[in-house]
This record gives structure tokens, sequence and C-alpha cells, in this order.
DNA sequence: CTATTCAGTGAACATACGTTCACTCAAAGT
DNA sequence: ACTTTGAGTGAACGTATGTTCACTGAATAG
């Protein structure tokens, strides 16, 4: 290929202007690259296909280099890996960001909070396909790297509880033991969204439907605990 | 290798009296090898392989014969996968039934119950690590089938918590509800207790502890449960 | 203007892969 | 006794793999 890029001489005024043309071009193209590489991963396991499945050189070419450009970002696949999961936590971690920005709505809460989490994830697909993809199987590292995401996930979770005065009468302890429960319930859900042939409204009703009971009987019980 | 079997002539007496000496050798020997491929990939997958980074080589190198044998037993790896996920369905189910068998223990039961399940995931390590392992991600044929055992595994529980009058006030659609997120609940517990490091009596406790306050949640919020 | 850096190249390598085929030879059927 | 069956064999095939290496050439630094 060899991407021809034009010289571009960059006159001094468009610089000092608006930093248009070819401001750092030599780092971001690395970067470009090496996103264009972790991309690649993420679209062949949006196939259907498990990390461990995908071979270093069906990525390069998806991703439009040569093998051995695979080396310049990633010293192996686990790196990859890793990196993948590092930008889907990014992905967990918005997710929450969003919920604290936004509150939530006095009534209904649950259910209204499991479906912008649907559309959440179907925004999201690649990213969830990949945390419940390999959060059970596949490498170690990766697996447990994952489960520290959640983890931190779980322990955010229960910080922003109890600074929005949810469940006060909870310790911090009980608070992180529930937020987990609610952190595996949503991820076993993504599985769920994730599988379910669109346009069949009638089961993905059902599915929403039992998610929500599933969340209510969690915060029934939260409520009435005692530590 | 070829293993050289005597001809060992089966004398009617021996046979009519306790049939001792190749009995059906033909089917049995069959069946002993497909059991070896399904064993040989279980223990591929028991140091921390996903099923899809499996090669139909070494699954038969493992289990001592020549790749072209595979083909006697199985289409391809999506079929040995499948005949995986049967066996591992009825390790799941023998959990229950042998739950039923013994009832539950009147106080604490949920303490022992978490017990004895720790014991059993631990016996049954590789059958509970596919299915953990692939539940989530790998191929969609294979996911799907655990999603079923999984199903009737939960309903099977709701089924047997009507017949033992826990919770009767329950409907059984809701038993069902509970079941599902207990089954999840299990489940990712089994990750847990695989990858715990052994001797490690600090972590073990804490999990376990972890895992017995989220069932203890879950049944509390099911006993105050309106439909 | 010149020298250095380094992301990406293209070829080469040894190995491993899935699948096919004609075969052997003991057990099962007649 | 004789024929048929079929699980397991061993060789061969084309293709894909991970990794290495010296290289090129544009973006940067001096």
């Amino acid at each position: 290929m060899t991407v021809r890029k034009l010289p571009l001489r960059k006159s001094a005024a468009a610089v000092a202007a608006l930093d248009i043309d070819t401001p750092e071009s030599r780092g971001v193209r690395k970067q470009r690259t090496k996103t264009n590489l972790q991309s690649a991963a993420l679209d062949l396991m949006g196939a259907g296909r498990g990390f461990a499945s995908l071979s270093l050189r069906e990525i390069t070419r998806a991703a439009g280099v040569v093998p051995a450009s695979f080396y310049r970002h990633f010293r192996d696949m686990d790196e990859l890996g890793l990196a993948l999961v590092e930008e889907s936590g990014v992905t967990l971690r918005r997710l929450l960001r969003e919920a604290r920005r936004t509150g939530l709505p006095p009534t209904h809460m649950l259910r209204s909070s499991v479906s912008i989490y649907k559309t959440y994830v179907e925004q999201h697909r690649l990213h969830f396909l990949f945390i419940s993809g390999e959060r059970g199987g596949g490498s170690t590292v990766i697996r447990k790297a994952i489960r520290n995401e959640e983890t931190h996930f779980a322990n955010e979770m229960a910080q922003d509880m109890r600074a929005m005065g949810i469940l006060p009468e909870l310790s911090i302890g009980t608070l992180q033991m529930l937020s987990g429960l609610v952190v595996t319930t949503m991820i076993n859900a993504a599985i769920d969204i994730l599988d379910l042939p669109s346009g069949q409204a009638r089961l993905e009703r059902e599915m929403v439907d039992n998610f929500v009971r599933q969340l209510r009987l969690i915060f029934l019980g939260a409520r009435i605990w005692r530590d």
C-alpha cells in the first residue's frame, strides 16, 4: 500500500492559527496503527469468535499492515488482549460516569435503568462482547485483568450509591457485596442482550422483564439487609 | 502404538458366569476412544486454554490416536464441543440430584450449601472450567448450548424448591427467575473458586463469605417478594 | 542542510495445521 | 469357514502460522 502522504509543507501561519495539518505526524500515526490493530481484533471477535482463536496474521491483515509491524506495538497477543481490557474498562466506567451525571429517575428507576443499559450495551457491542467472552475463558492473565476491572467498577458503583444516599443504612462493605452481585447480573444480561436475534420483540420484552425482576429482587433484599 | 490385544478366546463358561472378557469389544472400544478425545480436550483446557484455541491435531495427539481418527467420532470441532457441553450438563444436574437426595440442613443451610458446592466444583474442576469458560465466549453454537443447559438446570432447581416447600408463596415463574439469578451467581462463584490460588486460606474465606452473603441477600429478597 | 530515528516493509524460515485417501486387520455377521 | 465391516493407520497435500531480519524512506533532531 504505502499511503503516499503528500509532503504538505506546513505554513507557519496555519500551525500558529489552528494547528490544522500534520501536527504530530510521527507519534499520531503510530497511535493510529495501534488503534487499528485493536479495532481489527475487536471486529474479528464481533463475528462470533473468541480472542484466543484469532491469529496475529489475520489481525494485521484486517488492520492493513504487514505481520512484522505487530511487534512495533505489542510484544505478543497477550499484550494486545490487555490493551483491549483497558479499552473496554473505559467503556464500562463511562457508563457509570453518565449515570452519575444524569442521576436516577425517582420512580420506575429500575426499568428505565435497564432500558438505558440495554441501549448502551448495543451501542458498545464489541466491548461488551469482549468482556463477557473473555471474563470466564481464554488466557489466565486476560481473565484476571477483566475481573480486576469488574471489581473496580463494582467498588465505584458502591461509592456512588453511598454518595447518592441510596440505601444509607448499609455499610460500605455490604454495598460492595451488593454491587458485585449487580455487576454479575448486568454482565450476564449483556450476553443475553447481544445474543438476542433482532426484531424478536416478544423475546426481547421477556428478557428485559426478567432482568428487571432480578434486579428488583436484589434491591428488595438489600432494603431489609441487616449487617 | 497398535495396542496388541491378545485374542482372548471367550470361554462360554466365563461369558455365562460373569461376562468378564471382551464382552462388547467393538462398540466399547470405539466409545472409549471417543471418551479419550473428550477427556484430552478437557485436560488441555485445564491448563488454562480456551476450547477455540485447541487444535484437532493436539487433541488426537493427547488422546493417543492419529489425526484422521478424529473424524470417526466427530464431524468437526464443534461437534466435540457439543459433546463436552452434554457431558458437563450431566455433572451439573448430578449436583442437583445429590442435593435433592440429601435434603438441606435446617440451619446454616446457605453456608453449608456453599461449602458443598465449593467442594463439588473443585472435584469437577474441568467441567466447571469448561462451562464458565465457554458460556460467554467462543463459538456461538456452543455458547447457546450451554445457556440451554443452564436454563434447564435453573428450571429443575425451581421445581425442586416448589417440591420441597421452599418459598411456597412464590409463583413458579418467580421461582424460575430466582433460580436463574442463583445459577448466574453460582457459575460466577465457580470462576472465583477455580482461580483461587490454593493454600490462601484468607482469600478463600473472604470469597466464600462474599458468596454466602450474596445468596443470603437474594433469598432475603425472595422471602418478601410479592407477585 | 545533514544525520538520526523508527514505523512499516517484504522476503524467508521452520512448524503446525485440517483434511483426504488407500490401507490394515481384528471383530462381528453369515 | 468366509465375508463384511469399520476403527485406527500413515503418508501426503496445500495452506496458515509466529518470528527474524535487513531494508526503506519520511518525519524529526541537531
